[in-house]
RNA sequence: CGGGCUGUAGCGCAGUUUGGUAGCGCGCUUCGUUCGGGACGAAGAGGUCGGAGGUUCAAAUCCUCUCAGCCCGACCA
């Protein structure tokens, strides 16, 4: 207060948004790189994140009918080269497994794969895993009986990034996969679309983030897909990141792994098959969105900690404050709200720090002050020392759930305004270049028309930017470019 | 994979030009006073200077190779 506010952070967003970003994910204790180029180490606090996002998720694509099912890490090369588009998109990212057995270095030098131990068949670490997936379902389905047929698998892919970056882009990361095959394409497509309504609603309603829903352009596709759609989501520097993806394959993989039923007719038709997925990028995109310059502030339904107790000791009464704030503990997970008090042996001060570091949404302070009047006093990550409150703790804990909803919403506002107020109309690819040319950051949306402009290219090239993709909301009539992750 | 920058204590850095065998701040440990938005004093612990070769009486420092990270580009969830 009387010095210089002074941040958690250093750099703050402002100064230097990349290192920012690494040092919230430091800071937060989320992750950290390991000895492995480009793979991370998720930590305990990073690790709880996904933990929470697959028990939600999980639970609605159960309720759509998705069976969880595990494939291979390890496929085939023979498989993936079946189709053509996919093996042009992947195989340049492939970690390829070519021996069975290590042996002493003869030169002394260690470990080496036993020469004698080499592969008939080399296999590729999955970077995706439709064609082991498309192999499978080709003996599974057999027919229209059968259809559709849905499932998911939660694990870890890699491919073999140039350029990585902790959550965002890294050799390994792990996702869920959904595969689902359909007797028509009007199956796949209502498929697709109702995945990416899930996962809207899981970015709004659990994340607190909002974006922008649509269809991908004709070289924003995924390999091998008919038709991809993305939800595309904004980052506080303006640029874009894609958080999921749902594709629509059409016969590709059908008809090259050969995916067949027999109609009620007794014909017999290829099935049309769909696949989606979000990953472990979705944290970084947490951070990206919603993180400050004191450092992470996390969505409360996707929290590890919604509320973090701090007794307040000074050396009075303290096992009975200890006491109060178990009770008060208690009385939350009563409520279902995951609640912990802090008894590590730290100042106060340090203990509030790494909260708000963590981004721990609510934080409540006790000390004898309330626990003599029966009440708490707690501030929100989200506004800060301003919010800062001293209620009765009946009226605390029958109102809790409802300021972490607020926090949430007030949070998903917050998002929304930003990715309003950073997406610009325009009309022309000059429209386009001015704004990039003037150092702009954000998004720019311009008719679906802009595409088939011949000096697109130059311009994309120039100021290092893509298609996201053409909204819904503007009936494909609009297409969003700018910068992206 | 191309271009640029960087690897020295847990974190952030100085020292490298002009070789002489390692230092600062924060953090950590102990004790005391403290503790409601980053406390203070005192005493401590902690580094084969990313790794491997080489030059030299002597290498954090010079040379070669290599690994890793960051930024920009191409590619991508």
């Amino acid at each position: 207060m009387s010095q210089k506010a002074k941040t958690a952070i250093t750099p703050t967003r402002e100064e230097n948004f990349p290192e920012w970003y690494q040092q919230v994910i430091k800071a937060a204790d989320l992750a950290e790189n390991s000895p492995v180029r480009g793979s991370m180490i998720i930590k305990p606090y990073g690790w709880a994140i996904w933990e929470n996002m697959q028990g939600i998720f999980d639970g609605w694509l159960k309720d759509y009918g998705v069976q969880n099912a595990s494939f291979p890490l390890l496929i085939p090369v023979s498989f993936l080269s079946k189709e053509a588009e996919h093996v042009e998109g992947f195989a340049k990212e492939c970690a390829v497994v070519t021996h069975h057995r290590l042996e002493a270095d003869p030169d002394g030098n260690g470990l080496r794969p036993a020469p004698a131990a080499e592969l008939e068949e080399p296999y590729v670490v999955r970077p995706t895993s439709e064609t082991i997936i498309g192999d499978a379902m080709a003996r599974w389905i057999q027919s229209y009986r059968d259809l559709p047929l849905k499932l998911n698998q939660w694990c870890s892919v890699m491919r073999w990034e140039m350029r990585t970056r902790i959550f965002l882009r890294t050799s390994e990361f792990f996702w869920h996969e959904g595969h689902n095959a359909f007797e028509d394409h009007e199956g796949a497509k209502a498929d697709c679309l109702h995945v990416l309504d899930l996962y809207e609603k899981f970015f709004t309603d659990v994340l607190a983030i909002d974006g922008f829903k649509g269809i991908k352009t004709e070289e924003e596709r995924f390999p091998g897909a008919n038709e991809t759609y993305s939800f595309e989501v904004m980052m506080q520097d303006g640029k874009a990141l894609q958080a999921s993806t749902t594709h629509d394959l059409g016969t590709n993989f059908a008809k090259t792994f050969d995916i067949k039923y027999q109609t009620k007719d007794g014909g017999e038709a290829l099935c049309h098959t769909t696949s989606w997925a979000f990953t472990t990028r979705m944290i970084g995109a947490l951070i990206m969105m919603h993180g400050d310059d004191d450092g992470m502030i996390m969505p409360p339904r996707i929290a590890p900690q919604q509320v973090v107790i701090l007794p307040v000791l000074k050396g009075e009464n303290d096992e009975a404050i200890m006491a109060y704030c178990a009770d008060i503990a208690t009385q939350l997970k009563k409520k279902g709200i995951r609640a912990k008090v802090d008894a590590r042996d730290m100042r106060t001060p340090d203990k509030m720090w790494d909260a708000i570091k963590k981004g721990i949404p609510l934080r409540v302070e006790v000390g004898g002050r309330e626990m003599d009047e029966a009440q708490v006093t707690h501030v929100r990550r989200d506004l800060g020392r301003e919010s800062k409150t001293t209620e009765a703790l009946e009226e605390f804990v029958a109102g809790a759930s409802g300021i972490l909803d607020a926090i949430h919403d007030d949070m998903l506002t917050r998002v929304r305004s930003f990715r309003d107020e950073n997406t610009h109309e325009g009309q022309t690819l000059a429209d386009i270049e001015a704004f990039f040319k003037a150092g702009k950051t954000g998004l720019v949306k311009v008719p679906v028309s802009v595409l088939d402009d011949p000096g697109l290219e130059a311009v994309k090239k120039a100021y290092g930017l893509s298609a996201r993709n053409m909204p819904f909301a503007d009936n494909g009539q609009a297409v969003l470019i700018g910068k992206a992750y």
